[in-house]
DNA sequence: TAGGTAAATGTAAGCGGTTACATTTGTGCG
DNA sequence: CGCACAAATGTAACCGCTTACATTTACCTA
C-alpha cells in the first residue's frame, strides 16, 4: 500500500505538503493541491491510521464496555453508539463485562490499553468509588445508566423510578388493587429504583404495600417463572404483576399458563425495557420503553463534543421512560378501567 | 503514561533489552530480566499498542462486517468472535452493512482502512465476483454463510438445505401432508437453500409440491403475518407451515391467532435459526438451530491460525443445523405421529 | 529595483515501539 | 593467561505520519 512518501515523490512535493492537503491544514496553493490529489488518486493512496494515531496521540477509537452484546438491550445500545461514531469517522471497540467486577475491570484496562480516546461504560458490578478514582485518569469516560455524585456531567441515565411508577400506575388506572412485583437482583441500582417507583404508585393510589407480593428475580426468564410459581403458591390473590424487565415477564407468562391462567384475563402483566421480544409475546407485552439506543447515541455525542471537539449543540443526560401499551394488561375480572387509563399516562 | 524509554532508563538497560523482555524474544539474562520487570512494574508500564502496530505492521485488530448488530443472530455471532479473539489478545472492530451493497462495500473499506489484519464478513448483498476480486488483496478475509467457488477454504457455512429439509421432514414425520412454506427474500442464498430443502423433504415423502402454498416473506415479523394472512385467504387447506426464520414464525403465530386458530392444534409451526425469542413464544417454537456463535468462533480461529500463526488444531468449515423440538408443532387433527418422529431426526 | 511581507513549501525531529546488526561481556579450554 | 566463541546487550534505522520551525517564492510598495 502506498505511503505518504510515495505520494510526495510522485507529486514532486514534500511530505509536509501532502500531509497538509490530507488534513486541510495550513495553506496549500490550488495547483499543488491538485497535483497531490492526482498523485493520491493514481496510487490509490489511503492514509495509515496507525501511523496517524501514533503521530497525533489519538487512536480515534472509543471503547465500549457492556455486560454482554447478545442481549437485546445492549445490542441496541452498541448499535446506537456505533452509528453515531462511525458517521464522525471514529471506531468502536467493545469488551464485555459479564456483570463481574473482575471482568469489568479487565475490560476497562483492555480498552485503555488499546489506547481508546474515550470510554463509554455500562457497568454493573464496579462501584461508584472506583469510577471516582478514575476521574482524573488520562482516558475520559462516560457512564450509562448510573448517576454518580461528582461525575454528573458524564452520566447518562434513565429515570428508572419513574418507569417503575408508570408500570404500576398503568395497572392501578385499569382498576387493579392487588399487584405483585417481580424485582431485579438486590443491590442493582436500576432494579431498586424501579421498585421504588412501584411503591410510590401504590402509595399514591392508597394501596397498602404488601411485602409478600414481591419476589426478587434475576432479570432472566427463569427468574420470572420461579417468581410466578412462588407468588401463586402463596394463596394471596392478585390480579396483576409487574416484572422489572421483559425477560422475566416472558418467564412469568409461561409460568402463568402452566398454572392454567388465561392471559390477560386472569392476570395482567407489565414488563420493563421494551425489547424486541415484547412484541412477539402472546399476549403482546405492555411495557415501559427504555430508549437505550438513543442513550448510547447521546453518550457518543458527548464524546464527540468533549473529546474530539466536534460542534454538537446539545447533549441530554436524563432520559424519561414511556409506557408502551399493548395487550397484556386489562381491567381485572372484566371490570371497566378507570377513566384515567385512557388519558396520556406518559404526560 | 510511561514509555519504553523511561523503563529502559530506570532499569539501566537499552531499549532493545526492554523490548526483548516484553516479547520474550532473543536472550536476556535472568538478572536483567528481573530488573526490567521491576522497572515496568514500578512505572506501571503498558506497551503502546499503536506504536507496536506501526513497528510490526500488525494492528492486532480483526474487522467484522455484519448486516446489523442488534438482531439476535448477529449479536450472537459477534459475541462468539469477540470471545475467541479476546482470549488471544486480539481486538474486534465491527461495521454494519445493512444488507445494502454500497454500505457493505463502505464497511469493508472502512475496516481495511483501519488496517485490520483480517476480516470476517457476513455479507448479504455483495456478490461472489466481488469477493473473488478481493482474494489477492492484502487483507485476508473469511466469509460466513456463503460458499464461494475458489474460496472454499475461507468459507464457513451452514447447511441451509439440510436445515430446510429437517424442518419439513419433522412435520411430515408427525403426519402432516399439507404444509405451507414462508420463504426468505428472493435472491438470498440461504433463503433459497432452505427452500430447496423443504421441497426435497416433500418429494421424499411423496407429497406433491404446491406452489400456491408458498409465500415469499422478508425475514421479518410482518412478512410472517402477511404470509399467513395471504395463505389463509386462499382456501387451500394446510395443517402446518414452516417459516424460513423465527421472526417470521412469530409473525405467523400472531396472525394465526387473529384468525382464531388455536395453536398448535389447528396449525403447526416450525421456524428456523433458534434465536432466543423462540423459547419465549407461546407455544414455544420448534425450530432449526443455527449455531451462529460457534461459526463465528470458528471463523475467528481460522484467522488466529492463518493470519496470526497460532497453533490451532482443527478448523471446521461446514456446520450442520439440528432440529430443536419444542411445542409449536404437533400431529394434525390429533392424528398420531408417524413413528419416525420419535427417532433421532438429526442423525 | 530593492526591500518587506505574506503565502507556499520544505526540513527534520518526534510519536513509541521492533529488530538487524554491531559491540561488549562471560565462559571454557589449551 | 590469552584466545575463541557464544551469550548478552547496545546502537540505530525504520514503521508512516504530524508539525514546529526554517526557507523559499511571489507579490506589492516606495
Amino acid at each position: 500500500m502506498a505511503t505518504i512518501y510515495e505520494v510526495s515523490k510522485r507529486a514532486g512535493v514534500s511530505l509536509a505538503t501532502v500531509s497538509r492537503v490530507m488534513n486541510d491544514s495550513g495553506r496549500v496553493s490550488d495547483k499543488t493541491r491538485a497535483k497531490v490529489l492526482a498523485a493520491m488518486d493514481e496510487l490509490n493512496y489511503r492514509p495509515n491510521f496507525i501511523a496517524q494515531s501514533l503521530a497525533t496521540n489519538r487512536s480515534n477509537c472509543v471503547g465500549v464496555l457492556v455486560p454482554e452484546v447478545s442481549g437485546p438491550v445492549f445490542a441496541a445500545m452498541l448499535e446506537g453508539i456505533e452509528a453515531e461514531l462511525r458517521e464522525a469517522g471514529k471506531f468502536t471497540i467493545f469488551a464485555t463485562g459479564h456483570t463481574d467486577p473482575d471482568k469489568e475491570l479487565e475490560g476497562i484496562r483492555f480498552l485503555i490499553g488499546r489506547r481508546c480516546d474515550a470510554l463509554i461504560l455500562h457497568i454493573e458490578s464496579l462501584d461508584d468509588d472506583f469510577l471516582l478514582s478514575q476521574k482524573n485518569d488520562s482516558t475520559p469516560f462516560v457512564i450509562i445508566n448510573r448517576e454518580v455524585e461528582g461525575l454528573k456531567d458524564r452520566c447518562f441515565t434513565l429515570d428508572n423510578e419513574h418507569g417503575g411508577y408508570l408500570a404500576t400506575r398503568y395497572l392501578v388506572d385499569q382498576g387493579h388493587r392487588d399487584i405483585a412485583y417481580v424485582s431485579g437482583p438486590t443491590g442493582w441500582r436500576d432494579a431498586e429504583d424501579r421498585f421504588v417507583g412501584h411503591k410510590r404508585a401504590l402509595e399514591e393510589a392508597g394501596i397498602r404495600f404488601d411485602e409478600r407480593l414481591c419476589y426478587t428475580g434475576d432479570y432472566h426468564e427463569e427468574g420470572g417463572s420461579r417468581a410466578l410459581d412462588a407468588l401463586l403458591s402463596l394463596d394471596i390473590p392478585f390480579t396483576a404483576v409487574v416484572c422489572a424487565n421483559d425477560e422475566m415477564a416472558a418467564g412469568a407468562m409461561a409460568s402463568a399458563r402452566s398454572h392454567d391462567l388465561v392471559l390477560p384475563d386472569d392476570l395482567s402483566i407489565v414488563g420493563f425495557d421494551n425489547v424486541p421480544l415484547a412484541r412477539y409475546l402472546h399476549p403482546k407485552l405492555s411495557t415501559v420503553n427504555y430508549p437505550v439506543a438513543d442513550m448510547g447515541a447521546m453518550a457518543a455525542r458527548w464524546v464527540l463534543k468533549n473529546v474530539y471537539n466536534r460542534r454538537i449543540d446539545s447533549v441530554d443526560h436524563h432520559f424519561k421512560p414511556t409506557l408502551v401499551e399493548r395487550t397484556s394488561a386489562v381491567a381485572p375480572f372484566g371490570r371497566s378501567a378507570d377513566v384515567r387509563a385512557r388519558g396520556d399516562i406518559n404526560g
